[in-house]
RNA sequence: UGGGGCGUAGCCAAGUGGUAAGGCAUCGGGUUUUGAUCCCGUGUACCGCAGGUUCGAAUCCUGCCGCCCCAGCCA
């Protein structure tokens, strides 16, 4: 344990806690919190506040809640609190025996609101929801008192005790807090406190037929639970002054300090619940886990590991300023992990049949490869090799440019983990497509033997024709055709913007035979072409699916690019 | 035109009055049976702009400009 932090290179927020730490403000006390609405699943920019809550706590010995904010009964749903925690659980963190709901606070809020009533703080307003609106004013309009301003004590705890007992309608009556009608933040224009919606609640099923609002709610929670530092995104900055008010308004055990930090965004995905979920309805996605969301569970599915994704949005940092993180940073994250972590393995994507002439029919052998070059304690297989094999179709140019270092006619390149081979002949159909190259081998080649060691300019990976499996892959791309998805241009919606080839699916990808009994969920490298792992959902035994993490860095692709620049 | 916040290299981000860390990306080069990894090297950032205070400012003051958020009985 250390209490010599020093806060050069700290964020600000880590920064204040320090400071508080030292004044002694909370006797050293440091209690987070996570509080997510269980209304959809948790995405990227979740990870950021999970990151952050989770692991604050742990560094400043103190406690994190995981609370679920279940105050809008009509929007919430218990398959979203499942999801939620073990997404939560996956990333790494543990609440311990902190569950804890908004929900579980519901008799101490409600006491809260009677003593605002009580304190002439809180009345109940009749207007409509409509009325409501016109009497708040605008941004540059004060806003006018509703004529229920001024109703009195008693009637309006009679009025709140009625909404409670489920006597009126929803929409009827609402609980407003008596702030400032006029006041130049809109938070304090007599904001709601309660609200009748009488329907079912997940947790209190029929026991309410009133629910808090999120600022009341969450403040008394807070204060509550013994939270210390209320940490949440910057939208809700304006919502501080309301926090205050409420704190300021009540006896309650403790007084946390909300602290708002910038929102995470990807360039290329968005962060809004409510448009993933426009996603998954209008079908343009398989669900909340498809591969392509940035959400926890689908970022999963795709093969993104839990270290790679902290490790991401750590490396973000905790600023204000609105962020908006290359892709690649990202990619990197996940390269960094899975370089060091996934054994290689070879698979063809576009197979190109190869035939060695000078190969006896029907010979095979096995030869001897690597699980990783870099970590000889991770060990090696044998692959089978024989007369016929399959390469990548992208390996083989009949008229190659410029520093292509691939097979090409007459020439020669060394099969990864086997001999150097040397194009004979090419077979081409009517249409003048390549079907199929002859080859030489030659047997003093032979990787591992004494005196293999021949140069060529190239290696390529390859497969065994007849004991490789065909399997499925699936290769991503991003999901939208810009940066910036969720800012608003001429009217146009994130739908507007889905890249068509987000997806791209190889029914007949060929791979060793030896991937067929791996456990969905691994990881591996095909070698030459990227990251991937098998997928935990649509897998069946002997039937592996294989999804494309990322690609391996490729500065072929960008040798190729210039070139095509050039013309 | 009201209120709140933010502006340091393409993207993140340190810096808290003493003369601009680091990561990612980029571009070179070396090693390499993955054009991967690894290793080296590579950026005049007029610190949003303009004034001012100071011996000295990204850091303090003033005025501008730009971007984001706020008018749910959502969170």
């Amino acid at each position: 344990m250390t209490d010599t932090h020093d806060t050069v290179g700290k964020d600000f927020i880590r920064q204040i806690i320090i400071a508080d730490n030292a004044s002694g403000k909370h006797d050293g006390n440091v209690v987070t919190r996570f509080p997510p609405e269980p209304n959809g699943y948790l995405h990227i920019g979740h990870v950021m506040s999970i990151c952050l809550n989770f692991g604050i706590a742990r560094e400043f010995n103190g406690r994190c809640y995981l609370r679920f904010d279940d105050t809008n009964p009509v929007k919430e749903d218990q398959d979203f609190v499942d999801s939620i925690m073990a997404d939560v659980r996956w990333l790494g963190f543990d609440w311990e025996d902190r569950l804890t709901h908004a929900s579980d606070y519901f008799d101490g809020i409600y006491d809260c609101a009677i003593k605002l009533i009580e304190d002439g703080k809180a009345y109940v307003d009749s207007l409509s929801a409509e009325q409501i609106r016109e009497y708040r004013g605008t941004l540059t309009e004060p806003g006018k008192n509703s004529p229920h301003r001024e109703r009195s004590i008693d009637m309006n705890l009679d009025l709140f005790r009625r909404m409670r007992a489920g006597e009126f309608a929803d929409g009827v009556h609402v609980l407003r807090a008596k702030i400032d009608m006029a006041a130049a933040n809109m938070n304090l224009r007599d904001p709601a406190l309660y609200r009748i919606r009488k329907v079912n609640h997940q947790r209190t099923g029929d026991a309410w037929g009133i629910y808090p609002m999120y600022d009341f709610a969450h403040t008394v929670s807070d204060a509550l639970e013994g939270i210390t530092h209320s940490l949440c995104t910057l939208e809700f900055e304006d919502h501080r002054p309301l926090y205050e008010w409420i704190l300021d308004n009540l006896d309650l055990p403790n007084r946390p300090r909300q602290i708002e930090f910038s929102r995470l965004n990807v360039a290329y995905g968005i962060t809004s619940k409510r448009k993933l979920a426009a996603l998954i309805e209008d079908g343009l996605v398989s669900g909340w886990d498809d591969p392509r969301m940035p959400t926890v569970a689908g970022m999963r599915r795709r093969g993104y590991t839990s270290q790679s994704i902290r490790n991401f949005v750590c490396n973000a940092g905790v600023t204000k300023k609105d962020k908006l993180i290359e892709m690649g940073a990202l990619e990197n994250c996940v390269r960094e992990d899975l370089n060091e972590n996934a054994p290689r393995v070879m698979a063809v994507l576009n197979p190109l049949k190869v035939v060695f002439l000078n190969y006896p029919e029907g010979g095979t052998e096995l030869l001897a490869a690597a699980n990783h070059p870099n970590r000889p304690e991770l060990g090696s297989r044998d692959i089978p090799f024989g007369r016929e094999i399959f390469i990548e179709h992208d390996d083989f140019m009949a008229d190659p440019p410029r520093k292509f270092f691939r097979l090409r006619p007459e020439g020669e390149v060394r099969l990864r983990y086997g001999y150097i081979i040397k194009c004979v002949d090419v077979i081409s159909d009517e249409a003048g497509n390549i079907t199929e190259v002859h080859c030489t081998y030659d047997p003093d080649t032979k990787s591992g033997r004494p005196g293999a060691e021949r140069k060529v300019k190239g290696t390529i990976h390859w497969v065994s024709a007849s004991e490789s499996v065909a399997v499925k892959v699936r290769l991503f791309d991003r999901m939208f055709t810009v940066a910036n998805p969720d800012a608003n241009r001429d009217g146009k919606t994130v739908t507007d913007f889905i890249n068509p080839n987000s997806l791209d699916v190889v029914n007949e990808a060929r791979v060793e035979p030896a991937l067929v009994g791996m456990e969905p969920g691994a990881h591996v490298q095909f070698e030459r072409l990227g990251y991937f792992v098998i997928d935990a959902k649509d897998s069946k035994p002997g039937h592996p699916v294989f999804n494309r993490v990322v690609t391996l860095r490729d500065s072929w692709a960008k040798i190729e690019k210039a070139q095509l620049a050039e013309i």
